[in-house]
DNA sequence: AGAATAACGATACGTTGCGTATCGTTCAGG
DNA sequence: CCTGAACGATACGCAACGTATCGTTATTCT
């Protein structure tokens, strides 16, 4: 048991860098559907097959920058006010979505995503229960300090805040702009609020 | 004058409806990606030179398709009340998603509906304007009555409204359940009452 | 330093599916 | 019944996927 993987090896941090740096190039300008292969062992100076060697398909390189990407994302300061935490949550999702390239993997891997495949699994569990978690931290420092009421419904809370971002973001077309998160806590808010002076049911 | 198309033609709308509908079944269960037209052609009995007679790749193929789907939309009556009316408006668009074959279609359309391609201008132009329309014209009827104060942001209320709806679709993997149409109006519904009595902004 | 060995590059291959071209066949309308 | 449009069948070129093979580097251990 003197070695495992010894000899030759250890060759491998750089190349991947660099087959992750041109996938994510390539994918921001052209989605999963026109990402080649050998387009990215092209751009990234490398022979296909040291790609399928890593990875076993196309999507599963994809996969992997996405994955690659979430991690850099920022968690929400203290800031002792819920509505500017909200906000804060939704224009780092912005951001990330809108300047970096992520947005644009995000739209190649729209229909990868919407399948049942392990990609879709694989991001539900990275990126969706992150933020829901997120979500339900803010959520309860807001129910803490009386800014919110109880028994509010995590989940469709985060569905709320997100939701509209990403349908922007594939289907309306609409600019992702600035003024956009706040706009949206504002009109999800009021009705987190403790007095429970909406409108009732019925 | 006397004939365009005359002679030995027509025989057209039975060959063209089994092309959408074995496009449509196929489409159910595999995504853009996966659909081939070879496939539609074997299903639908027919030559794969038939279908690209019609249609000039696959991708127009599929908005064929959903454009047809769409087309059955139903609008909205009227209730006179703006939160019954919203409830069924996005009540109708659930169940054309859930419990039809659009969701379906709709997920593996999803990647071309994201990028700029001609499939997501006319899908924006098609549905969203649609939805969009019908948004606006209830949320008018809604001022008329006193519901709903002025100067309302239209496209952001759709965006709130039907966002959840597919995020839930697309990314979340929420089940789309009957009170989910009820639960994103009552939390949007507060943010359009009259008297603004929100948290305002700083 | 030098050998052992894992990772890499280059290349060729089989396969699938797109979109096109060609030609014979069917079926409605005059 | 005869003409011509729409259809079926088939073959083709092409691009990209994913695999296999083999010679070449580069790294680590002795």
């Amino acid at each position: 048991m003197t070695s495992t993987a010894g000899r030759g090896s250890a060759r491998g941090s750089r190349t991947e860098a660099a087959i992750l740096g041109a996938t994510r190039e390539l994918l921001s300008k052209c989605g999963v559907r026109e990402l080649t292969v050998e387009g990215v062992a092209a751009r990234a100076g490398v022979a296909k097959t040291t790609i399928y060697r890593r990875w076993r398909s196309k999507d599963e390189l994809a996969l992997a920058v996405l994955i690659d990407m979430v991690q850099t994302m920022v968690s929400v300061p203290e800031l002792e006010d819920t509505r500017a935490e909200l906000i804060a949550l939704l224009q780092g999702a912005i951001r990330i979505l809108g300047k970096t390239l992520m947005g644009s993997v995000m739209r190649g891997l729209a229909s990868e995503l919407a399948t049942d495949s392990d990609l879709a699994r694989a991001f539900r569990e990275l990126v969706v229960a992150l933020r829901l978690g997120e979500v339900e931290r803010l959520i309860q420092r807001g129910v803490d300090r009386g800014e919110i009421r109880q028994g509010v419904d995590i989940s469709l809370t985060h569905d709320l805040l997100f939701g509209p971002v990403y349908y922007r973001l594939f289907l309306s077309g609409e600019p992702l702009d600035r003024k956009l998160a706040a706009r949206i806590v504002d009109a999800v808010l009021p009705a987190l609020r403790p007095v429970t002076r909406t409108a009732d049911a019925r």
